[in-house]
Order: C-alpha cells, then structure tokens, then sequence
DNA sequence: ACTTTATATATCGAACTGATAGTATGCATC
DNA sequence: GATGCATACTATCAGTTCGATATATAAAGT
C-alpha cells in the first residue's frame, strides 16, 4: 500500500512539497520553513535540517534556479525559483494515486502501558494531549479566518481535514478519560 | 511542548516500545514486529531496520538480556527478556508528561496542490484514502473483537482512538469531496 | 541596559524508512 | 514434480528526516 512500485525519486517528500510551495512564488529557505509552520505545520512538518539539503539538491538537479543576494554583514540571502523541468517533475510526483497518512503517536505508544504508570502521571498526559489539541485548534482557526476564499481548493480542504481530526481527538480523549479513573475514584464522584 | 528539556536518550521512540512489549513475556525480533502490525500498526509504525538495532542495543545497555537458540540450518532464533535495569527504564521513559503525536500525510500534502491535478487524478487519490480507511476499520474492528475484555485500559483506549480517528477521516473525505467538482459536474449532478 | 523575537544561513549525529537479501519449511496450484 | 507463494526468522544499507545547535545582526519590547 501506499505508492508500491513507483519509480525512484518520486515521492512526496520534502523536496516536492518545497517545488510545490514554489509554485508560488519565489522564496528562501527560511520563507518556507514559515510556511511549513503555517499552512502545512499539521500535517507535514519540515525543519531546516530537511528543508536546506533539500533545496540543495533540487538546485543541483536543475529543478530550482537560485540567485544569492548579498547582503552586508549577514551571510547571502538565497532565493529560489522552480524551472521548467521543476515544474514536470511536480506534475509527475503529483500523479500518485495512493499517496500515504502516517501517524507517529508517542502519546498513544505511552498510554498503551497506562497500567505501568501511576494515575496522576496519566491524567498529566491527558491534560497535556487536550491543550496542545486547543493550541492547534487556535492556529488552525486563525489561519482560516485570515485567507478564507481566495485559497486554492486543495488547502482549503487539508485545513477542514485538519481541524476536524484535531477536534476528534480533543473530543474522544475527554469522553474516555473516565476508563483511567481507579475504582476509588469512581466512588469519590459518585458521592 | 513534547518533551522539552527531557534528558538525553529519555523518549518513547522504538527502542521504548520494544521495551514495553517485552514487559508481557519474552519475545524474539520478529514476535515484536507481529505485534507492532496488529495492536501498534495505527499509531507507531517501525519496521525490522529499527527493530534489530533496537533490540541490539537494548541488549548492549542491558535492559534486556538475549537467549540465542541454535537451529538447524536456519539463523539462531534470538529470544529477548527485560531486566531489572530494563524496567527502571521503561519507567522513567513512561514519566514523559507531553509526548508527541505526529502526522506526517503525503495526501494532504499532495490535496494541497490539487490545483496543479485532474480531477481524475483528485478523484482517484480520495477514492484510494477511502479505501485505506475501511481496510484500517476492519482490522481494527477485527483485532478489537478478539480480544475485547482482557486487555489493559491503555491499549483499549489507544485503538478506540485510532478507530475514531481513522472514522473521522473517512467521514470527512466523503462529505467534503464535491469541493473538487467542476462546475460542470455540478451541472450534470444537477439535472 | 538587557532580553527576547525576527531575519537568515547552515551543519551534524542519531534515528528512522523502505527496500533488499538470505535461508528453510510447508502448502497449494498448475 | 515443479513452481510459486506464504510464513518464519534473521539482518543490512542507503537515503531521509529529526532535533538540537551554531552563527550573526537588527529591531523592538521591558
């Protein structure tokens, strides 16, 4: 499952979700970090240690021009533009019918041996679960109302996509919360 | 947020996990695998390249110990127990108050640009997500009647999650697909 | 005056992924 | 009876990615 037999080098990886990000535009490597963090930051994270060797290596195979822009004191400013043979190779790694979803859940790894950690340990992790889902839900939220219709379809859809699982998960973990709770604890709030 | 500030080699990644496996018996490198497919293949995937070199290295730090038993004409089957120092461990990994829970969707990522796709191409990519999701909904489904009861509350918990999430996501794709239809598709759905 | 935030680059070790490789047994299909 | 496929069991390796860290300057807040 999940792109068996595709041929090598096409995949949807960092790389292409760069060239894709530079289909609008030119930028730097540090414009698209910002934009991982944003419009991708919940489903598709990147930091510089993937997003640079990246760049590098689609300047190298002719898919991104780039100009250095030299700058006084600070280290050059490089801006990358995707080429014509960048754009056929986004188009054919566009074309993958069965592109994957993984998840990579400490949280879920964890609680799985909920019987080897004491109570308050696993209401900690709960708790900590349902803010970071707030968190998301917040920026998720703010971004949507700052762009809203002039979005290309496609974003639009992977934010609703988004929201959505963040708020199941919000809502599942505070509905089962209660299968934690200790037999004493049940009594104590049924009193 | 997730782990902030842990000390070093203090996380829920394989090596943990093989660790929590080995709390209920014994078990050999391709045992572990089994188990990460079944009751972890929703959340926390890792294949034999990490799973040997996780088990080697348990075995060096002595959380756990190694019984290799010679077979005939067949490599030495390698059967793997946590110790003490192997528990302490676990612990201390599983006092992790905000661990993380990661997405990493080359289909969202590739939706994302399905300005760029034909609607063939669109169409073909959600037809396949849906597919995936009740592939996953059955074994889960499958897996969860089997055992049911005698399960301890974490892993209960954990794959109502991945239930719920994966039931999410194929809710979500179904209802919000007419956002890629054409014009002229609303059309011809309409008469 | 001091600290944090933003702009901007980049590297490095450790971890993980996905594919591949090898060897044997058994079972079904042609 | 041969061929292919599934299961059992080991393991490695190149390529990717992660997370932390380093460096340098300027603006803006406290």
């Amino acid at each position: 499952m999940g792109g068996l037999g595709r041929p090598d080098g096409i995949a949807m990886d960092v790389k292409t979700v760069c060239l894709g990000m530079l289909t609008e535009g030119e930028a730097s490597g540090y414009d698209l970090k910002k934009e991982f963090e944003s419009s991708f930051g919940h489903c598709f994270a990147a930091g510089y240690g993937s997003i640079y060797p990246a760049l590098a290596q689609l300047a190298e195979s002719g898919a991104v021009s780039c100009e250095e822009i030299p700058q006084e004191g600070k280290p050059d400013r490089k801006v990358y533009r995707i080429t014509d043979t960048g754009w056929e190779q986004l188009l054919a790694e566009l074309d993958n019918p069965s592109p994957s979803h993984k998840i990579r859940s400490e949280f879920l790894a964890q609680i799985a041996f909920a019987h080897l950690m004491t109570p308050e340990q696993i209401q900690r992790v709960l708790d900590s679960r349902i803010e970071d889902a707030e968190e998301k839900l917040r920026i998720i939220d703010e971004f949507e109302c700052s762009c809203d219709q002039e979005w290309p379809v496609g974003a639009r859809f992977a934010l609703g996509f988004g929201r959505t699982m963040v708020a199941a998960m919000k809502t599942y973990v505070e509905e089962n919360r209660h299968m934690f709770e200790s037999d004493e604890q049940k009594k104590a709030a049924a009193r």
